[in-house]
DNA sequence: AAATTATCCCGTATTAAGGGGTATTACGTA
DNA sequence: TACGTAATACCCCTTAATACGGGATAATTT
């Protein structure tokens, strides 16, 4: 069947090469066809309100502007574009400033005909198409540490200190005095080896134990 | 070609048919064989030193405890099995309580033989299986919101805030005066609406502000 | 039964953080 | 050019949190 609508694709991928051989497979499906293919976010950004891309294809080493900031100043003016990163890369840092700054997807460049189509179908299925080193990245970032070196009790309270809350309200909230909640907070920051609030909350999250 | 090592898949589920038809179809591969299926994590559990599964099929309603206590009991006995959640739920608060617990990862228990079998599959080779509407869930949690109510040096600030840097580290740290930081400081909590760093902290996270 | 761990409670001194103002400079843009 | 916004800096004062003492009772593990 002929789709009456395809849908949109932008391309931002610096190598000439790479950027028309993109072009050719995503215009090779039925679903989609490229509006435009640019080798810079500064082009990609200026281009926006004319071509309308529903997907953005965006690399992430480009001159000029990164592909991590373009991302966010894409979706900061076309909130409803998809974008995934398509790039050499898998370092995680990398990987969690790109989705941070908005991306939906995240492929590498070896990606072959099959899995760049199939990306794009995730996309639009409302999806988030990932390779599977960066599923298993991004889902082992939400793991909590099973070997805290907290107690029950002192998770419980390191949880409520990340929420905001007070001693007052910690001991409240718990039904203990607030001199005991000072104590297992104490025992908290001995053990964190830190010693304020902001602190513990910034190591719990580094190593997880919330 | 016949394996020679199939994977151990334990099965945890108390409806009797899902159980017996999830075992037939793992079963029916040549690179899976199902060690045991039982009904509770109780029952697992104490299976786990004899049955040895790497992989770990997990309802989470379960009689007795959950599926997502369990998960974080079997991952603390037994870290390298990978284990799996197959659920009919996926409300976020269950989808990010299952991934903080351990789960690799998360399918619905309207998979059918195919999608059942190909997570299995992923995970085996190092991936994270995920219905689409998860994948895209999990990556939407990542996204920092645009239309922060902070400016830059404010957003800046709140960031080293959130890294557990006090006041006077804060102000070396961008070379102005302790007294600025503090002008700073009291603006971004005006702004969110707190009055502490870890209630901005914590309202951060929430609305994606870092 | 002994040892260890977790939980619980109190006081005092010091420091960090928060609440209230006020003000100057600079930059972009309406 | 005049306006609003952002970034910078200072003052006084109050409250919250941390540092450093002390000690005690359950609950588990060995």
């Amino acid at each position: 069947m002929a789709l009456p609508f395809k849908k949109r694709v932008m391309i931002v991928e610096d190598d000439q090469e790479i950027r028309n051989s993109f072009s050719l497979i995503v215009n090779s499906s039925q679903k989609f066809t490229v509006v435009n293919a640019v080798g810079s976010c500064e082009d990609a950004i200026s281009l926006l309100n004319r071509d309308k891309p529903e997907i953005v294809l965006m690399d992430i080493e480009l001159p000029g502007m990164n592909g991590i900031q373009g991302t966010k100043i894409i979706k900061d003016k076309s909130p409803h574009t998809d974008i995934i990163m398509v790039t050499v890369y898998e370092d995680s840092e990398l990987v969690f400033e790109a989705l941070k700054a908005g991306a939906s997807g995240y492929i590498t460049k070896s990606a072959n005909y099959m899995e760049l189509l199939s990306a794009l179908e995730e996309i639009v299925k409302g999806g988030a198409p990932m390779s599977s080193r960066i599923a298993r990245m991004v889902i082992d970032n939400f793991h909590v540490n099973p070997n805290s070196p907290l107690t029950k009790r002192e998770t419980e309270i390191l949880q409520l200190i990340s929420e905001g809350k007070t001693y007052t309200q910690i001991s409240e909230e718990l039904f203990i005095s607030k001199e005991t909640a000072k104590t297992h907070i104490k025992n908290i920051y001995s053990k964190l080896q830190v010693n304020s609030k902001s602190e513990a909350i910034a190591k719990a999250n580094l190593e997880k134990l919330i």
